[in-house]
DNA sequence: ATTATTTAGTTAACCGTTTAACCCCCCACT
DNA sequence: AGTGGGGGGTTAAACGGTTAACTAAATAAT
């Protein structure tokens, strides 16, 4: 175990010289700083990062899941922490991914009053999570994936149902419905809020039963196709806010002897790995998650060096990804709406 | 800052005291530890751990990733990593994202000599990677995710491919063939002997061109598939080294004509999300990826503690997953061989 | 009755850096 | 000659725990 005395005693100089030269501080001529790093390559000399995280910052920002970490292995988290630890890297950050005992909430808070790291990303912030409210307790600087909390950073979903319902419109759709997401997620309103508005901006009434529970898993997707299938008036096209809800509505719609793309529209949101394997590929909205994961990083590390908690938010862009699941509005239908109105 | 100092005050006792009962060490009566714990609470004292971790161990353990954090976002990675992260967690040690720079053998060894983790787990090791001699030299204890260097852990590709040739076998298949993976694959060995030894075990001979080259991307699994159906003894089943071979084979096959899981079965390896989803969905050998994450954190652990760093290697084992591309043998093939042979 | 052991603690020396405070020497300026 | 000011360092006090070594009293063993 090298430590920096000996390095110093072999560069003939005090440790604190050595630990100037290897911060770049105070004023160590050339020469000096020469013989320095030669001495600390010839002894590979590596400094404790436990001694300097004393004084100083760890250099470390913590990640903490919402119950478990079997979330991590779900394809969109991954593209998310990928997106964090890409950031960190760039910044010479480590990642930690913070154990947890039950009590997720205190022993995330203790992990960072422990000044094991320097701020906590909260994943899948739930609607008055008690890990935000215990860390700004404690005053520990974070930042939460999706609106929750003080500063945060997700997905602008209104952007993403305008995008949405404007691709429909474009392909001459008019009777457009939503298969809304679970409600137990913190951003479900504006799945509803986007479509509505995004509808208004496109001058379309809001089809008579056109917004239908959804839920989270597939099964609730094709229950809500089925409905949407047995409404007097029909959508020609059909928006289910999550690509696995789309997943269902596609095999519902196929079930009742629909050609997706064809007879009707579906949209995915996520672009999830399945999504462009599907019959027919699913036209989806991409969530810009790789982008969301950088940005929580820079929102974080701003917010640990200046002790201003100040309110930041930032909602990242979606993107359309048009694939075969969308098609223009089926010409039987308009003749059979024409004489309709 | 509230320090172990103020604690031993508030309740009376010397530091010494208080750090015995908060680690369980010494003999400390009910009474005194109960009076500790008190002021602990009254307190609210954390420890630091940067200050624990100058004396023993920063029970965190490091994960290290071949090229940049991109891999992340690799759904088959999450999952490891959440099998990690879960093992990890039930430890409570902590796992750490090392930061790295672009030496990543340098970078990833001078995390570990810095004392900030206790060892790494080395994802994606590549044929003689620079990793992990690095790690070896420095005596860094390392387990890595993939048959290469002295402790790793992997998937049974053996086993597999056994459980593949089979499954083909009890649907009457004869005419087997293998879409071959990456050679630069630590384990691409693996496959191919595999096949041949599950072929053997079957009593079966290797078609005339029944092993073709294959790669990494859709592409040249869609090329595989065209090049054994141009073959004059084409295979009635194909087994493809990875998911995303068989996506393409299953494309190519379409192209030709043929009903994948009627007039020719394919199967995958892996079990991505999509593999679900196809059409028809793909039977496939799942490869037991979160355990491959825990076991990798038990085996880091183990050698952690003890310094023996005697040579370890697990080998799980993958499952077979039947689904809908793989079927009974045609009967025209049949037809088609009895006068044949 | 004396010695040995156990119990219940204390004291203080670390662990390896950082950094505020200080020192000395040399040069320039008045 | 005296003074001021920088360059080029050094010294030593933190930082917040852990733990080896020690003490004092109580209990057990001989």
């Amino acid at each position: 175990m090298v430590t920096i005395r000996q390095v110093a005693a072999h560069a003939g100089v005090s440790t604190a010289t050595v630990s100037y030269v290897l911060n770049g501080l105070g004023s160590i001529p050339a020469e000096t700083r020469a013989r320095v790093m030669e001495s600390v390559a010839a002894l590979d000399y590596q400094p404790r990062h436990a001694a300097r995280a004393m004084r100083g910052r760890s250099h470390t920002l913590g990640i903490s899941m919402a119950s478990g970490y079997d979330r991590l292995a779900d394809p969109a988290t991954a593209e998310i922490l990928a997106g964090m630890a890409h950031a960190a890297s760039l910044q010479g950050l480590a990642l930690l991914l913070m154990p947890m005992s039950d009590d997720i909430a205190k022993s995330c808070v203790s992990v960072a009053r422990s000044g094991q790291v320097d701020g906590v990303i909260v994943c899948d912030p739930q609607p008055e999570d008690p890990r935000l409210t215990a860390l700004q307790h404690a005053e520990i600087a974070c930042v939460s994936i999706g609106p929750q909390g003080h500063t945060w950073v997700t997905s602008d979903i209104r952007l993403g149902m305008n995008l949405a319902v404007a691709h429909l419109v474009g392909l001459g759709h008019r009777q457009i419905a939503l298969i809304a997401p679970d409600f137990a997620l913190a951003a479900s309103d504006w799945y509803v809020d986007g479509f509505l508005a995004a509808l208004a901006d496109a001058q379309l009434e809001l089809l008579d039963g056109g917004i239908v529970a959804g839920g989270r898993r597939e099964a609730d997707g094709e229950a809500a196709m089925d409905e949407l299938l047995a409404l007097p008036e029909p959508p020609t096209a059909v928006i289910a806010a999550s690509d696995e809800l789309a997943y269902g509505a596609m095999r519902a719609a196929r079930d009742a002897g629909l050609v997706v793309g064809r007879d009707v529209s579906l949209m995915g949101f996520d672009d999830l790995p399945p999504a462009a394997y599907l019959q027919p590929p699913l036209t989806t909205i991409r969530q810009p998650r790789f982008a969301i994961g950088v940005a929580a990083v820079q929102l974080l590390v701003a917010q640990i060096g200046h002790t201003n908690l100040a309110e930041s938010t930032q909602s990242l862009a979606p993107t359309l990804l048009v694939r075969g699941s969308t098609g223009l509005v089926p010409p039987t239908v308009i003749a059979h709406l024409s004489p309709d109105k």
